[in-house]
DNA sequence: ATTCGTGTTAACAAAATTGTTAAACAAAAA
DNA sequence: TTTTTGTTTAACAATTTTGTTAACACGAAT
């Protein structure tokens, strides 16, 4: 019993996040997000209730998700340049695994304003303050002009999401194909740590776990 | 006759603009478009024959009205960094005055791809093709780090704009009031300049009329 | 075997939304 | 004034989509 509820469940929001995160379709009906898990539609109301419901589910497990890959790199004890070279290397990763999970997220937190409040207001250390010691020191080694935490942040933020936000104005715009954008998005890697810090990107030692360091 | 006709048609969209782009409702019905202009719903169908169709053309002046704005600064005879500096200006500037502008140009190129590959096909010339030679002049005089014109767009189009987009998750995550955010976005144009260029942004000099040189 | 609970389904009801139409209306043209 | 043309409105129809419910299946517990 136990068992199946969680099968089916676990189903359905599997394939509500290949249709919304991978697939780009932001609008799925309950039908569609149905016929693409293959179960009945009633099952998604048994389960979630609603759809909003589930919505909420979705982007509130979205972002802790993301939020847990973010702050597993920035609190981890790299040095500086490495933490960033990996951060920006598992974002643009994760962003050609899901072409549509900002836009998700973005759409929803744009329409639900209230649900990014009381997801923010859990806990009260942001991404930008991981960095603001390290940041800091750069700074005084003169290694980096000056910049606030949050600038530093949301800059970086920036030069990897928004290639995947913006996809299909840029690809046609440029005449890529599907294959072609995705190497410039790897090429991109490269080109957002230059832009960040005026010197190549060091090579990555092969991806081992990260210990969490700071809450 | 023609004159009242003019006058409802662009009431409606001036209307249906504020919806979208000022306050950000990307889903609107028709009868909230309608109430907005204070008109009855159907001479949304008359003006503009169905909803689907009002929005393809919202969208495409929309797209025309950004690309005339940025061409005039690109292809400018203006030197590369006051150039680019006032590209930021222009930009960021207009994103205070429609936050939502950027995310409907976005929604609705996601959700119709043929709808911005037939805008692009309309000419063949690029922003970033507006820069090339400026940019391989700069590199070859090392003013700045070897980068392509398509990454260097791609790079001032995030810095730019993404704050925009994640507009809710941003000031929520920051905590910022809506005056607060405003002034971070107005700093944000040094900071953009700054992280493009590693120096100071020069003062832009009293906005003139900018005289288009290239088609 | 019967009961019970969970999971599942089809059928139904309700709401929201879009699109159409016929008639009212206003203003210019005849 | 009457006609005509273009504009506006209310009412209606059709569709889409969500949400509910009653019946069914089936294994586990009694």
């Amino acid at each position: 019993m136990g068992a199946e509820e969680l099968q089916t469940e676990k189903l359905i929001k599997e394939k509500a996040k290949i249709l919304f995160f991978q697939k780009g379709f932001l609008n799925a009906t309950t039908q569609e997000i149905a016929d693409e898990a293959g179960v009945n539609r009633a099952l998604i109301h048994y389960y979630f209730r609603s759809r909003e419901q589930m919505l909420d589910l979705l982007l509130d497990e979205t972002l802790e998700e993301k939020k847990v890959r973010v702050r597993t790199i920035l609190s981890s004890e790299l040095p500086f340049r490495e933490k960033i070279a990996r951060y920006i290397d598992t974002v643009v990763d994760y962003g050609l695994k899901y072409p549509y999970l900002e836009n998700f997220i973005i759409s929803e937190t744009a329409r639900h304003p209230d649900k990014i409040r009381e997801f923010c207001s859990r806990d009260r250390i942001k991404s930008s303050d991981l960095i603001e010691e390290d940041l800091a020191k750069e700074i005084k080694k003169k290694k980096i002009a000056p910049i606030s935490a949050t600038h530093f942040m949301v800059n970086l933020s920036a030069l990897c999401n928004y290639p995947l936000l913006a996809k299909s104005v840029l690809q046609t715009i440029h005449g890529m194909t599907d294959a072609a954008y995705r190497k410039f998005l790897i090429e991109r890697k490269r080109i957002i740590f230059m832009t960040i810090f005026n010197e190549e990107m060091p090579e990555l030692p092969v991806k081992k776990e990260l210990t969490k360091h700071r809450a």
